[in-house]
DNA sequence: GCGGATATATACAATTTAGTATATACGTAT
DNA sequence: ATACGTATATACTAAATTGTATATATCCGC
């Protein structure tokens, strides 16, 4: 039944990455699925509904992916915080990277009373709360200014990416990470 | 002559900001411009004409802007490293402040062969490139390091405040940015 | 004041957009 | 086998898209 609601979900997201959300019609989103527009919004009450199911199943899927991956490779939270900017790199070296949909989509739906741009927003909001939690398990002086930090080093690496495949901003973001995460946790007493 | 062609430059250049550009059309660009499409059409070859020089002078303008200020209001050359971030927050908190254009419009022309993601990809790297020589003249141990570095900082910031305006994203970038900047200048002799 | 070039306005063409009404195939229960 | 309900395909609508052909006003030298 949900095959082709899954397929449909799938080629939108891919096609979303690849080519814009605007520039993506719903007609070629059906065309490269295999299946018809009557199905679609069968499934989808518009596009903007679909926009926002693929805007939600990524964001959960990467936050899954991140979550699982520090809990798996890590014992103690101050690692986690270490080891975070690592599994960011995998996942933006990975070959089938396309970017961080929800900064993507913020930037084609700039105001922010639209449901894309507020969805986005939350995901955004949403990220960086999962940052301050790894910061204070980590024993952050200021988890909220910390967390704060790498998100934006996180988001502009990512950014960068975007831009430029193989510009290697990871590598730098991480670098600068490392000097932030120290300057956090080393300066406990001080301020 | 060209106070039209000033005018729908200005109009278009709001327009894909506070809309995104595609969602643009011309004929809502040449109704706020108080002209028609004959005469935009007149001076910009295409719509696609008209993004380009919506960002190249939206670019000159901001370089502009803000290698002027450094000049101004700095004597010795490590002092515009320090500077930096206060103009970009002066640049961010200013009203009319509607987002960094190059970041948006690569958004939302994912594909490396467009010409509209060709230039924003260009600018960025030239904005990198204003930080490296920055990051030079101040006597950074490793300028190309620091500079990516800090124009990391610099879009993510941006790019947070584009997705939520006021959150206080560039306060934090500086304050980054600072322990980034001692970090390098110090540690001269280092590694 | 008049003729000619230039800029502007109106109207239009061809495509593409999101979304839908209708018709047809298909699977299942009896 | 047959009747029924569901999923799919075709065809269509109405509006919006970029870009242009044609008509009209405006401004200049003389």
């Amino acid at each position: 039944m949900s095959v082709l609601r899954e397929k449909i979900l799938h080629v939108a997201s891919d096609l979303f990455q690849t080519r814009g959300i605007n520039s993506t019609g719903v007609d070629t989103i059906v065309a490269v699925a295999g299946t018809t527009k009557m199905t679609l919004y069968k499934y989808f009450r518009s596009k903007e509904d679909l926009i926002l199911e693929v805007l939600q199943k990524g964001h959960a899927d990467f936050t899954t992916w991140l979550s699982n991956n520090l809990n798996k490779n890590t014992k103690k939270p101050s690692e986690r915080l270490q080891k975070l900017f690592d599994f960011i790199e995998e996942w933006v070296t990975a070959p089938d990277f396309r970017g961080m949909a929800f900064l993507k989509a913020s930037a084609e739906f700039p105001n922010e009373e639209n449901p894309v741009h507020r969805l986005s927003a939350e995901q955004s909001r949403q990220f960086r709360q999962f940052l301050v939690e790894l910061a204070a398990d980590a024993g952050a002086r200021d988890p909220d200014s910390l967390a704060l930090q790498l998100s934006i080093l996180i988001e502009g690496a990512i950014q960068a990416e975007q831009i430029k495949r193989g510009s290697g901003a990871v590598k730098y973001a991480k670098k600068a990470a490392k000097i932030l995460i120290e300057n956090s946790l080393e300066t406990q007493a001080a301020a």
